[in-house]
DNA sequence: TTCCATGTTCCGCA
DNA sequence: TTGCGGAACATGGA
């Protein structure tokens, strides 16, 4: 389920039990998930150093080799990644696409079950981002309401498109989108244009407290959000935890999205 | 068997 | 220029 909460998790997971070990072995099966790499360049840019930082923007997870320059891991998830650090003696989990034997008898393993991630090496993350012209991370330090006015203005398309274009806001996809804009009360395919101020604001404070309060309530690797919200209710049909609604799935931007068709106005 | 999937990219069209 | 729909990618699960 990976966007912007479960790479934050995975970023953390690699901080609190991956860092400042050294790597020993590289075991990689990438098939087709190297972008703009080779297998022997991640290879030898892994082995025998430690690992330093750990670092995400929007949906990318950086973790940083050593001290040089040109020695950023990059591992975007698709659709089913997910990184596990495991005691070395524990079974490696499966659909693992690289794998990390650290000094001290720990792995972390990196998992793609659909192959849509992808694995590569970067200069730095900053470059990464430029490069690909990825939009600012609205959990990122120092953005606001007022950037995120900024990012919408003079935008047309639905806002739920909007808000998953990763050239606009990294970080954010379909779940949690639906999910800001139904405590939001905003519609999904209302057009930016239409959105008052006040609604923008709400838009905003809702993604952002959806997006780390997930991160907050993830214990493991399994978010626990409260019933009120719309995630445990994502079915067609299914009642409104908050207003006694009907939850409705339709096409908006291309992926299927949910939505209460009594609290969440507009369209 | 068929459909769907929390991601991204590319193409054609408005 | 912006944005949308649809197809494609790979593969597991309902």
């Amino acid at each position: 389920m990976p966007e912007m909460p479960e790479i934050e998790a995975a970023r953390r997971t690699v901080e609190e039990r991956a860092l400042r070990r050294t790597v020993e072995t590289v075991s990689l099966r990438p098939a087709g998930l190297l972008v703009d790499t080779s297998e022997g360049t991640v290879r030898s840019a892994l082995k025998d150093h430690r690992l330093t930082a750990a670092r995400r923007h929007g949906k990318h997870l950086f973790v940083r080799s050593g001290e040089e320059r040109g020695r950023w891991l990059r591992l975007h998830f698709g659709m089913t990644g997910t990184v596990r650090v495991y005691e070395s003696d524990e079974p490696e989990p499966d659909y693992t696409r690289l794998r990390l034997d650290l000094a001290g008898g720990r792995s972390l393993a990196w998992t793609c079950s659909r192959k849509l991630g992808e694995i590569g090496l970067v200069e730095s993350p900053e470059a990464f981002v430029q490069e690909k012209g990825l939009g600012p991370d609205p959990t990122g330090d120092g953005f606001g309401l007022q950037d995120f006015r900024e990012v919408l203005e003079g935008r047309r398309g639905t806002i739920k498109g909007t808000l998953m274009n990763q050239e606009i806001l990294a970080g954010v996809g379909n779940a949690y989108s639906d999910e800001a804009l139904f405590q939001a009360g905003v519609h999904p395919e209302t057009s930016v244009d239409e959105l008052d101020e006040e609604q923008v604001g709400e838009v905003w404070r809702a993604l952002t407290k959806v997006l780390w309060k997930t991160v907050e309530y993830r214990t493991d690797d399994e978010a626990r959000v409260p019933g009120s919200w719309l995630l445990p209710h994502r079915e067609d049909g299914a009642d409104c935890p908050r207003c006694g609604g009907t939850i409705r799935k339709a096409r908006v931007s291309g992926r299927s999205s949910y939505f209460c068709d009594r609290h969440q106005e507009g369209g």
